[in-house]
DNA sequence: TCTGGGGTCCTAGGACCC
DNA sequence: TCTGGGGTCCTAGGACCC
């Protein structure tokens, strides 16, 4: 049976939200992202994109090539609600329904041709029913594995709908070209470059071994497989979340331990509920820095047995910060991640119940089912760092 | 006026073991 | 006193994606 997969992207996706929501916006220039000095475009409309505003632009730079724009903030719970609504229309098509981001999917669409007729036909049915449903445009993406449908959703953006009959393949990715096959990026374009490798059917001649001594072996054989056509495994991994982070930009360089020491306890503090949340554990704590010159180090700890509270993920995070960072340095972006997390049913079973922290991470959770009714103990926790070293 | 935040995967080098 | 060669684990950094 043919292999057919659906890749479906929904078009301009936070913008087309925002235009959606506020009437006053269609049909204008409209930028969603960080607003701060430090902020970038997360997404724009298509009116935007005709200025040369393009997302993960510096937002000041956005502000001058279209200084019409309208600039707004992400709303990413809304967007997270339409999600959710898209990806229950795609499960009325397929059983196989892969998201890999909030406005992406992958539908295995194999042997669907006695439900919905051929994949095309199946594909304008889906995007009539995105339409009617939701008011926004979807591009759609057929081809004969994921690597393929990606592209061709690409292809044909806006509202668009691109099919690649099988056999087509390596004739579709000479017509992508190089910068637009997925997986490839500024760096790996230069260096391809440095070969003199500057289309597809140029990386086409080099053989397999030639590509990995060049590259490495992964990236060799990703680009030998690339193009050809040959899908190299994209989104075939398992979905589960390997790591909890999070970080933040100051919107001037940090200078003062006081503050760093205070967002690491309050980020420490978010990536331990989300844990929670999650119902996972972990044993490895990271840190991340970037200092003004954008230079950005990392450093890891792993411990003997999961960590069950924020303030251990903070101790670590500290002495972790404090092996990395000498005031006055001055410091751009702090973050704090928990990494290889695993369920946590499997962990505490593993583990001794009289461990004392195991009580701080009962108090936590506390905290959060209380903080999920709209108070926010946390806040005051914050406020009194001392004492919660103490307590 | 610079360059977000949340992820994944790969690689290189050192430690350690046999 | 003259040093092989795997394998594995850990850490740090880099590339890439949305």
């Amino acid at each position: 049976m043919e292999t057919v997969w659906f890749h479906v992207d929904m078009d301009a996706f936070y913008a087309s939200v925002e235009q959606l929501d506020n009437p006053e916006y269609r049909g204008k220039p409209l930028v969603v992202g960080g607003l701060g000095n430090r902020g970038v475009v997360s997404a724009c409309s298509y009116e935007a994109r005709a200025f040369g505003v393009h997302s993960a632009m510096p937002m000041y730079q956005a502000r001058k090539l279209c200084p019409q724009a309208a600039f707004v903030r992400g709303r990413m719970e809304r967007y997270s609600q339409i999600s959710r609504q898209v990806i229950a229309i795609l499960h009325e098509f397929s059983p196989v329904v892969q998201q890999i981001s909030i406005d992406e999917a992958f539908l295995d669409m194999t042997g669907t041709q006695r439900l919905f007729g051929k994949s095309r036909e199946a594909a304008l049915l889906l995007k009539k029913r995105v339409k009617e449903e939701t008011s926004l445009n979807i591009s759609v993406g057929i081809g004969s594995s994921r690597f393929i449908a990606k592209m061709a959703s690409d292809y044909d953006k806006p509202d668009g709908l691109y099919r690649v009959s099988p056999g087509k393949e390596i004739a579709f990715v000479d017509a992508v070209g190089l910068r637009k096959l997925w997986g490839i990026g500024e760096s790996t374009l230069s260096s391809l470059a440095r070969q003199g490798i500057r289309t597809v059917a140029q990386l086409r001649t080099y053989e397999e071994g030639r590509l990995r001594h060049l590259f490495g072996e992964a990236a060799g054989t990703y680009l030998w497989k690339i193009c050809r056509g040959i899908d190299p495994g994209i989104h075939t991994g398992s979905t589960k979340s390997h790591s909890i982070s999070t970080e933040m930009t100051f919107p001037i360089d940090v200078t003062d331990g006081e503050v760093l020491s205070q967002n690491l306890l309050g980020m420490s503090h978010e990536v331990m509920f989300r844990a929670i949340e999650e119902q996972v554990v972990s044993s490895t704590v990271a840190i991340k820095l970037r200092f003004s010159d954008f230079t950005t180090i990392s450093a890891q700890t792993t411990v003997a047995t999961p960590l069950y509270s924020a303030e251990q993920v903070y101790a670590l995070a500290k002495e972790l910060l404090h092996g990395k960072w000498r005031t006055p340095q001055p410091v751009r972006l702090l973050g704090v991640g928990l990494y290889q997390v695993e369920s946590s049913q499997r962990a505490i079973q593993q583990e001794l119940f009289d461990d004392p922290y195991q009580r701080k991470r009962e108090l936590e959770k506390t905290v959060l089912a209380l903080r999920a009714q709209g108070k926010q103990l946390q806040k005051a926790a914050l406020m009194h760092p001392k004492e919660t070293e103490e307590s």
